[in-house]
DNA sequence: ACTTTGACTATAA
DNA sequence: GTTATAGCCAAAG
């Protein structure tokens, strides 16, 4: 188990509820500004030792659902979004600027 | 050991 | 707005 995967961790469960959050800004928070991909695939390894991890909170830079596809259903995503509070259309969040959350805050 | 793939991002056309 | 390309790093085949 590296570092920066725990930090990942760490830093997904602090996102508060009904705000989300970029791979980028915590790859950046992290030091590691150009390996967003880590951070993407550490939420897919987070699933099998750790799911108790918000990853619908975590979209890509255009607030866009990219990892929908790894929940139990493709749908699950986007409903805990809209159970939060949080708009999703056409697979893009609503008024993502706004909800977005900086890791390093 | 080598190749492919991927929950990404930036840039260019 | 889109598509293409390249850079990035780690896991899986």
């Amino acid at each position: 188990m590296n570092e920066f995967y725990l930090k990942v961790y760490e830093i997904v469960r602090k996102i508060p509820k009904g705000r989300v959050t970029t791979y980028g800004a915590i790859a950046q928070c992290l030091g590691a500004n150009r390996s967003a991909r880590l951070v993407g695939y550490a939420m897919n390894l987070s699933h099998q030792f750790d799911p108790t991890i918000p990853a619908h909170r975590v979209v890509n830079k255009n607030g866009l659902l990219t990892g929908k596809h790894h929940f139990s259903t493709p749908t699950q995503m986007q409903e805990l979004l809209e159970a939060e509070g949080i708009q999703v259309k056409n697979n893009q969040i609503k008024n993502f600027e706004k909800l977005f959350w900086n890791p390093c805050e």
